[in-house]
DNA sequence: CACGGCTGATTGACATGTCAATTAGTAGCC
DNA sequence: GGCTACTAATTGACATGTCAATCAGCCGTG
């Protein structure tokens, strides 16, 4: 380990044939996947899986509801998106903005009654979906080879994004 | 490797929590992946991942050209999404469409030099970022892992996908 | 208390995706 | 020729995402 191999002076390599091939399979086999899912949740409950993990975050929540700024953070979305987000749900009666006592800025968001309802309804064909997906393609190793993968991969973004650009988001 | 024993006839078990973690973990990285490769396509070349995709069909095609419905297989892609797509590209001078002689219903897209420079341009730091975001992170046995989960995932989905979507004789 | 800066949330403009409907041309068949 | 069925590609409506700008209310400081 301590012998210092000098390393190729800048230029580092690109990557293999083969290492593109693996990365084009893998983050295409992802969004396969991902859209997969969203269109058997769609079929199956009217929800997309944006409605979902917000759903599921409220569900979870104190009183189901929840300020706007710790839901973005909850579920790691950008603020902007959630907004539009909400918008969108709203309008479908799924959720329902509130004025917050504490900070008459901010906005809490409460799950409706039918937001709920939906939601129940589509936890056992979302989590079926994930099962058969994703569970049952794979075996137990490869389960827990996937979930090392995204560990390592998640890691390594965010010490390079670290490295980069943007030192203080973390969320 | 496949010891098989007989599945549980009926209401097949739901993830477990452990399960359903590394499902969100693995597609949610696989999501953060592509978000942030996009980023760097973006600020380092002005074109898009599909941007990306189509030019480097063109830019493999004999003469740089290729029927619109062609390309759309070959990139894997609905063909109106590669129109609409097409009509973006076409704006920002990217690509052409030209009548196709053999069929008038049908347009060939050609490279415009534009595109070729563009494509050109974006190829070195295109293949880094990969190496950068992906390769680097990885251990020679993980790529080798991410590799065979990919292909292991999308041929759970084609097997399920035909059993499914595509009414096989008995509809 | 007034001001300037920060924070919470929304908005607008636009890129990207999906689905269903439409337009236009090809081809088989009588 | 004329009818019908099929195919190529585009279009429109809408859902979803990002980025930058904006609006409004909080708060520390003089």
């Amino acid at each position: 380990m301590t012998q210092d191999t000098p390393r190729p002076r800048r230029a580092r390599r690109l990557p293999t044939t083969e290492e593109l091939r693996i990365w084009r399979d893998f983050i295409e086999t992802a969004e396969v996947l991902r859209s997969a899912l969203t269109a058997r949740l769609q079929s199956e409950s009217s929800l997309s899986s944006g409605d979902y993990a917000v759903l599921l975050a409220l569900s979870e929540a104190e009183g189901h509801r929840m300020r706007s700024s710790e839901l973005a953070a909850h579920i790691d979305w950008e603020r902007s998106r959630l907004s539009h987000h909400l918008g969108r749900m709203e309008r479908r009666d799924l959720i329902r903005r509130e004025e917050c006592a504490a900070d008459s800025r901010g906005a809490e968001i409460v799950l409706t009654a039918t937001g709920l309802r939906s939601f129940r309804q589509s936890t056992v064909p979302h989590l079926t979906a994930v099962r058969e997906l994703f569970v049952d393609a794979l075996s137990r190793d490869q389960i827990v080879a996937a979930g090392d993968l995204a560990a390592t991969l998640r890691a390594h973004l965010e010490e390079s994004g670290r490295r980069r650009g943007t030192p203080s988001q973390t969320g």
